[in-house]
DNA sequence: TCTGGGGTCCTAGGACCC
DNA sequence: TCTGGGGTCCTAGGACCC
């Protein structure tokens, strides 16, 4: 008995041109406009506006190098703004979220959505893309198929073909017209397939989706490996991954950042380290785990070769598995002492945290003092509470500095719309702010 | 002046053991 | 002359993703 309505349906909802359409959705004179994204420090084009991809702009390109070309031809820039992204990003989901009665958010923009047993999925597709217009002024794609590799491959048409309206159900076709869009996507548009197989790919003569498709999965695995087995077995609808409903807890933590200068000084190495490290200890006591393994490393900058080169790093095993800023703080302290050498620009550094567990099944060790233990816990609570209501960085272990200077650029950084009242959009000349006060 | 940051999974190969 | 073989664990590095 075949039953159309039970067989699996994943939709790929995600957004166009996330980045840039935040800020144009605050700033509703830039729509139209060329508008890019900037990574960190304004280095890369980090998101595009479909008028900057029509210059020709491309993903990654170094800012620096294009500015010019890209100023003239009337392209804005901005600095990335995550705590607009991230609020953004929360409202998009919670809509999702109310759509479908299962979804994995798999990245800041891009969600999949189980609508198995949904009558007309593309219909459903259609009223997604609706709300998320209307509710939040962003415009998602929607991609259906059978498998997440499917839902990718539909999601790809839906955005590259404007007459399926944003939405593309790679199902409801007849075999044939699947096969003539598979043919139509070239090999490395497919989920997990990047330069390097592509390149070994097109020299056994597979260059479309349709021809990795018709490949033999088992041979596929002995010149390949599992992974690309895989990618294979989803294509041809054989599902292989399944929906992650509930995020598993990161296995590392990192926090990195390039300076916004080079540092010289062992003093400003060690603020950077210690800060990073804050800012990881924070990720791990969110996600309720301890580390029992801490990485330091810094570098020079690789991009400036006739300046002299270093690379270098750290493991330290800690004695005891710990979320704790203070005692963190000092060991990458340390590190970041051990590391450092004279005579050198150091361009990056940043800390992992790794062999994480949760903190609710550490091993407890014969010598630790629990009272001491119990008011670093107090005090790593208060540390979070207030920089989660009063903004990050609001309170520090001292060793993080409290001049920066090394810390980012960010010179086109729009205001935090949505999450600060002082920021809120004026209406009429007057802020709600003002109003209230 | 100016080139991001944060993850995952898999594999090969070495160390070590019996 | 002739120099085992299999298993496990760990790590580094490759490849991918957004």
């Amino acid at each position: 008995m075949s039953c159309a309505s039970s067989e699996r349906r994943i939709a790929l909802v995600d957004v166009n041109n996330f980045y840039a359409s935040c800020e144009t959705v605050f700033n509703p004179k830039l729509a139209g406009r060329p508008l890019v994204v900037l990574s960190n420090n304004d280095g890369c084009v980090v998101s595009r506006s479909a008028e900057a991809k029509a210059l020709g702009i491309k993903m990654a390109q170094p800012w620096h190098l294009i500015r010019k070309q890209a100023e003239a031809e009337g392209c804005i820039a901005y600095s990335s703004n995550y705590t607009l992204y991230a609020d953004m990003s929360s409202r998009v989901m919670a809509i999702l979220a109310d759509m479908a009665p299962e979804h994995e958010v798999y990245s800041i923009d891009e969600s999949f959505l189980d609508l198995t047993g949904v009558r007309q999925p593309r219909e459903h597709g259609l009223a997604i893309r609706q709300r998320v217009r209307q509710w939040t002024g962003l415009t998602v794609c929607v991609g259906i198929g059978s498998t997440k590799t499917r839902a990718k491959l539909a999601n790809h048409v839906a955005k590259k073909h404007p007459e399926h309206a944003g939405a593309f159900d790679l199902e409801e076709l007849p075999a044939a017209e699947q096969e003539a869009w598979l043919q139509r996507i070239p090999v490395d548009e497919v989920w997990g397939i990047g330069p390097r197989l592509r390149e070994r790919l097109q020299a056994m003569g597979v260059r479309t989706a349709l021809d990795l498709q018709q490949c033999d999965p088992k041979a596929i695995r002995q010149q390949f490996n599992v992974v690309v087995e895989r990618v294979v077995e989803e294509l041809r609808g054989t599902p292989c991954l399944d929906l992650e409903l509930l995020a598993p807890p990161k296995q590392q933590i990192m926090c990195s950042r390039s300076f916004g200068r080079a540092i010289v000084d062992v003093a400003e190495l060690r603020e950077a380290v210690i800060s990073y490290v804050s800012r990881a200890a924070e990720k791990l006591r969110q996600q309720q785990s301890v580390a029992r393994v801490l990485h330091v490393f810094a570098h020079t900058n690789p991009f400036k070769p006739e300046q002299p080169q270093y690379n270098a790093s750290l493991n330290i095993k800690l004695p005891l598995a710990c979320d704790d800023t203070l005692m963190l703080s000092r060991y990458a302290g340390a590190a970041a002492e051990h590391i450092y050498r004279p005579g050198y620009a150091f361009k990056k550094a940043g800390t992992m945290l790794m062999e994480l567990e949760p903190k609710a099944t550490r091993q407890i060790t014969l010598f630790e003092d629990t009272d001491q233990l119990e008011r670093r816990a107090r005090l790593n609570s208060v540390l979070d509470r207030a920089n989660v209501r009063f903004g990050r960085g609001t309170l520090a272990v001292a060793g993080a500095g409290t001049d920066r200077s090394w810390r980012m650029n960010r010179g086109m950084l729009s205001p935090p719309y949505t999450t600060s009242l002082d920021h809120l959009p004026r209406v009429g000349g007057a802020s709600l702010n003002q109003r209230i006060t």
